[in-house]
DNA sequence: GTCTATAACGAGATAGAC
DNA sequence: GTCTATCTCGTTATAGAC
């Protein structure tokens, strides 16, 4: 199992892997019911027991996305390593996800953001502010200790590197290119380069 | 009439008009077109008169939409100011996109990109190409006059810097905030300062 | 918890009158 | 060039048997 894609389970869990999957490569409104239950040989019905509504479903998508987003971080923080190394770390979940063909869940619902329901929407927007938080603190830790020199504040930073890396994911998939995407994170990361350590971005 | 959105005109401009949009707003698959002959006040039948199918109205908006950016390009380019002011104006043009509500055509089909007809993908991707190769000019005339000091090739910074703005759009629209395209912009920008020239990003 | 069956509606698309 | 009418299929969702 990787860092936040699939893993096998119950059926809701089986569930939640197929939709997921779906909407990180075919967005919100690029799939149905239909295609996941002909994906699980179950039936349509069944799919509603676990999850009576469309916008039920995508909610629980962004809820355990999030969780396992979280996790993954809270990997990261207890490795220890120095916040370079973090933000390298970070960069690689992202190339992950592009390897296996998807782009970032929230990404695809950023763009499909106007016609999800409310709990959808201000569940994307939670995810957006837990992973520019993270990343604020971060670069605050780099900026502390010398090894990152963001220019402007921490939050504003971690925004723009935020964005730069869902830009560039949503780039690299049109491509059939994930260099696209490690590239664009190199130069996003060299660029906050601190005096005092070097660069990994693996 | 603005740098990249719509005019008025007869139907099939009016069609263009409103299916645009909606692309822009909900997604490719995310309207229909029901939404349009409504907003219009015609009948589906003769939509289809005018774009016989789906793929083909999007190709068709793909098509009109490059033909105008390639136009604010050259005249960006005829204005004749210096490189930095270039890019600056570029943003301008996304800002402007923003401001009425809407993400990038192209951004938006990225997301969709795997549900897309095998002529629209190609579209998208040449429009891609295109804004990449206008942003790789003006970085070279930029790092020829000093005016400009990208770190790596100019094709590289051009793919960073349309990334780290599709990106920015992405993420602005779920927040509601057109400052946050213009402040991941601004620094974009200003990260590529030269030592020559002072920026500008209005 | 999964099934069959079906409701109720919306989608893209076409035929043919005007 | 636009209309009415219709087709066919896909969509979300529900009722009720097993």
């Amino acid at each position: 199992m990787s860092a936040v894609n699939q893993a096998e389970g119950d059926t809701a869990t089986r569930i939640l892997d197929s939709a997921e999957r779906l909407v990180q490569t075919r967005g919100f409104n690029g799939f149905s019911y239909a295609d996941i239950a002909t994906e699980l040989g179950v039936t349509k019905a069944s799919l509603h027991y676990h999850f009576a509504s469309k916008a039920e479903l995508g909610l629980a998508l962004i809820e355990r996305y999030s969780e396992r987003f979280e996790g993954a971080l809270e990997r990261i923080d207890e490795a220890g390593g120095e916040p370079p190394a973090k933000l390298a770390a970070y960069t690689r979940i992202f190339a992950e996800v592009l390897r296996d063909g998807r782009n970032c869940l929230c990404g695809m619902l950023a763009a499909d953001f106007e016609t999800l329901s409310e709990p959808m929407r201000a569940a994307v927007v939670a995810f957006f502010d837990e992973n520019e938080e993270w990343l604020a603190r971060v670069l605050a830790d780099g900026t502390a200790d010398g090894s990152l020199q963001p220019e402007g504040s921490a939050r504003e930073t971690a925004q723009a590197l935020f964005g730069g890396l869902e830009g560039a994911m949503l780039l690299a998939r049109p491509y059939g290119r994930v260099d696209r995407f490690e590239d664009a994170a190199g130069r996003l990361l060299a660029s906050l380069a601190g005096s005092r350590a070097a660069q990994a971005t693996g």
